[in-house]
DNA sequence: CCCGAGGCTACAAACGTTTGCATTTCGACG
DNA sequence: CGTCGAAATGCAAACGTTTGTAGCCTCGGG
């Protein structure tokens, strides 16, 4: 029923390869036809079937976007950006998420190979041997992680990590708590790493907990665990579970930031609209998912450029973080001077 | 490089059409070659080319999902069933994103329309005509607007608005305003019109005020002519605005629920965690968006089945409604008691 | 007047499948 | 022993494109 380019050849009276060429090549067809078979295909409604053209020239101009979950607000602007940057190049995009599932990540990867010229995996979970495997298959870009040369597009959260605890240091707090992300994130040992370099430097303690669902269900889950700690400051893996924790904290009857400082990662929407407004370390979301999708049509320019962009990170102090409560870490009784 | 089905039959040495048949009709070939076939093809890591399929079968076993703005908390929910639907169903999901805008909804329809099965038409903003004339172009599946006859999945959110308007009547309040959603918008206008029919009912007054963005800054635009007017209880199109508005009204120092009652429309996860939590209307999104999938999956089974899912809604009573505050209407400079 | 060179177009193969039809094999039945 | 049918497989066309090659025509230069 929809028009083929055979009807156009017949509509216009050529040969189906210079209508092809019409679109393809149009410097190689005489203006005078190319103006008749562009009028014949507009009429008819003609548009070139993308998934014949991708059979002979390999070429499918959709892109794979595979993400941890769709419904964790870290994710949407990235999307976002990344669909209309594809677009902006007349490409579409598949989006799946794996549930922060490995296995179900490694299968889509595979499933989605065929129908795309590249896939930008965002925050896998798989090993790093694996997705080494698969860039061989298809042409690959990490969004949020590093692993071996492999193209990627990686937020500085360390650095962002490292001032959040430079930043409650410097109000006074000494015993801090990283409530951890899921096992297997290459972000969460980041953060890790670089929370407990900034805590030594610093001379404070870090406690870690978890790890964690990134959910808010995740950051209330340790809230308890928290209330009763030492710690009088949290950086949390994400906003969601950041903002969880608040919940809970709330519940257990201790106060943000009065009786203990809260920091997430990530300045989703959100944070923005908690009360108190949650102090957080933003991340360039909608830039990575240009810069990822650019560094995927780039691929086939010159081959193996094997970029890698590394975006910076920013600590955005609002709320939630406050000096220390003098009453609060030892015994009651004790009251502290001034801060 | 990656294996064909001419690999496949190379390597367990019979026809390609044998091979074709092991995996599309396995009662067609004997169980012998089928499982020699299976293994050439498991050890040579073959998976059939769906592009290639697709040309010959005209189905490609993918699915359109076109939204409005995938930033809209409101959306991933639903992106993330449907997502998760179709691919039990071994389908794969295009998402795009029109940022609202009509006329890329219907370049989007058209751009997509060869290579999926069907489109799921999210809120639509085009014309009724429009759509129409594009549902004979590809199968068309859509939420939350009824057009025509079409196949359609609605979230039955003019009962939502009314339950909230009695709510707020119940309460005692009789100035209410609307502050409604972007033109174009389907849902906005039942809201509009339930709300009236509500209202009136109930005897209240009801403003109107938009039309508006749908997003926390839509709802911040407004907040100032809202705190000035005369209303005491607020509906708005969804939460985001609501929460806009609140954070407005926050800032020129009218408070939630005390001066003001503030309604939403969705429950977005986001609602349950500001301060005070959202009262609002829940709508079903990940339901919805499960139910599309499966209406656009059944589409070929029994030929324009046309179906109608109508989901309920349900007013989720929280903290940012109270009975009204007996000064606030009065010139300001009166202390108010308690509450 | 002839030759060569462009410019333009037609031809046909190829991409990786599916599928109706033809062919082969084999066992059973009359 | 011949025939029929079913089961299993091969054959080839078709899906809608792109693209290398070959053909035709025209035009300019020698």
């Amino acid at each position: 029923m929809p028009a083929t380019i055979r009807d156009v050849a017949k509509a216009s009276g050529v040969h189906i390869s210079t209508v092809s060429r019409t679109f393809s090549a149009p410097h190689l067809v005489n203006v005078e036809t190319r103006t008749r078979v562009q009028a014949c295909a507009e009429q008819l409604g003609y548009r070139p079937n993308r998934a014949a053209r991708a059979l002979i020239t390999g070429r499918t101009f959709n892109i794979g976007l595979i993400v941890a979950d769709i419904a964790n607000p870290f994710f949407p602007p990235l999307v976002k950006a990344a669909e209309s940057q594809a677009r902006r190049h007349d490409h579409h995009i598949f989006v799946a998420d794996t549930n922060e599932d490995a296995v179900v990540e490694e299968d889509l990867v595979r499933a989605l190979a065929k129908q795309v010229d590249g896939v930008l995996l965002c925050s896998p979970r798989m090993s790093n041997s694996l997705i080494e495997q698969l860039s061989r298959e298809v042409p690959l870009v990490i969004v949020n992680r590093q692993v071996g040369g492999l193209p990627a597009v990686v937020m500085d959260v360390a650095y962002g990590a490292r001032r959040a605890v430079e930043h409650l240091a410097g109000l006074g707090h000494r015993r801090l708590a990283l409530v951890s992300g899921p096992r297997g994130s290459w972000t969460s040992r980041e953060i890790r790493r670089a929370a407990t370099a900034a805590a030594r430097t610093a001379r404070c303690e870090l406690s870690i907990v978890g790890p964690n669902l990134p959910t808010e269900e995740g950051g209330l889950s340790v809230a308890e665990q928290i209330a009763h700690g030492p710690a009088t400051a949290v950086l949390a893996y994400n906003d969601l579970m950041a903002i969880g924790l608040m919940e809970g904290l709330h519940a257990a009857g201790v106060r943000t930031p009065e009786d203990i400082s809260v920091v997430g990662i990530d300045d989703i929407t959100l944070s923005r609209l908690t009360r108190p407004k949650l102090t957080t370390v933003a991340m360039p979301t909608a830039t990575a998912g240009r810069a990822a999708v650019d560094m995927l049509l780039a691929y086939g320019d010159d081959r193996r450029t094997t970029a890698h962009v590394n975006l910076q990170t920013e600590l955005v102090v609002r709320d939630s973080t406050a000096a220390p409560n003098p009453r609060r870490p030892a015994e009651p009784g004790d009251a502290a001077g001034t801060v």
